[in-house]
DNA sequence: TATAGCATGTAATTAGTTACATGATTAA
DNA sequence: TTAATCATGTAACTAATTACATGCTATA
């Protein structure tokens, strides 16, 4: 079975407990979807699919009326999860960025429109780390509840990253103005 | 007509000369694709829509027996390209990192492979850093010789993003050697 | 008692890539 | 003469989002 990113997002969300497939929506909420989003439409199907290929195992939970199914790792599950982690393959990454499309065009617009769409783009930064900043006390959780080093290390990459980007954004203000002005 | 940001990226291609659809892929794929890549698959349909709409115009250019169509932008392309980059509508970013993704799980593996992959990732920016350095030329020219200032402040956007990426690795590769080490 | 949150799932749609098919021209 | 590049386009596929449909449970 070809197993997609998403695959290993469920796969790694289940690697301390088991979860429901809305307990893992939520969590990737608060976690990976700054860098690799899920939706229902995915999650479900895939747990379903990934239960046949017999790297996960869900379990009935039913409270009252209310159906619940929660899902374990199964020992091949978790191989699965290891061998990617370590696998030599080679690491896409990419960057879709509005602002930046709009910016690289910005010749055909006058100084006023390009500050203006600069500084929106360091509000949506600057946002976007407050968000992050938010997320924090689940991520310093995870570390001394569960000895989890990475969900931190990772969540303060992102806002150092949001920092990098906002701070470019006040760089080409200042440069923009500078032509504006006198 | 709703134009998607691909549809953008073709009219902003064509703001200051003609193109065929081979030279827009070509073009995209030495400046905006870092951001917003595009294929032929959606290159020459939404040239055709375009077209209809009556955002650009194309014109046979045919050399001998090859077919060739230039297309250019029309009044109302430049108004609707310009009105795009001025518009107030929320910038969308998203960031999709499989090496992040993977850090993210990192705590099941152990130092050794967690070492392995921020080397791998830091060696993949590099990688794009000196890809983008090669491009310079390009939006250099641009400046220099169809006075476009965005092209080349986006480059060294991209570089110097590419670098920030590329110390946060080796920034991880001496917090996770100070464990595996002593 | 009503609203927010828990819980599961599917259908339709949109966006985008990859592979394929075809052929001309230019430079080594 | 052959390989690289120029040039156009479609078909099939994959990934992913959004909207929809349903219903329970806890709390304010």
């Amino acid at each position: 079975m070809e197993l997609s990113k998403t695959s290993y997002v469920i796969l790694g969300m289940l690697r301390t407990r088991t979860h429901t497939g809305y307990e893992i929506k939520s969590i990737v909420d608060h976690s990976t979807r700054f860098f690799w989003a899920a939706s229902y439409g995915q999650i479900y199907p895939e747990l379903k699919r990934l239960e046949e290929a017999g790297l996960v195992k869900g379990e009935a939970e039913a409270q009252g009326a209310r159906q619940r199914r929660s899902f374990s790792l199964t020992p091949e599950g978790r191989r699965e999860l290891e061998d990617w982690i370590s696998s030599g393959e080679p690491l896409r990454f990419e960057l879709r960025h509005e602002g930046l499309l709009r910016f690289f065009f910005a010749d055909v617009v006058d100084p006023a429109e390009q500050l203006e769409l600069v500084r929106d783009m360091r509000e949506m930064h600057e946002r976007t780390r407050t968000e992050m900043e938010a997320i924090r006390p689940h991520a310093e959780e995870a570390r001394a509840e569960r000895g989890q080093e990475f969900p931190l290390k990772t969540l303060e990459f992102g806002i150092a990253y949001q920092e990098f980007m906002a701070d470019w954004c006040s760089r080409m203000e200042r440069e923009i103005h500078k032509e504006t002005g006198d």
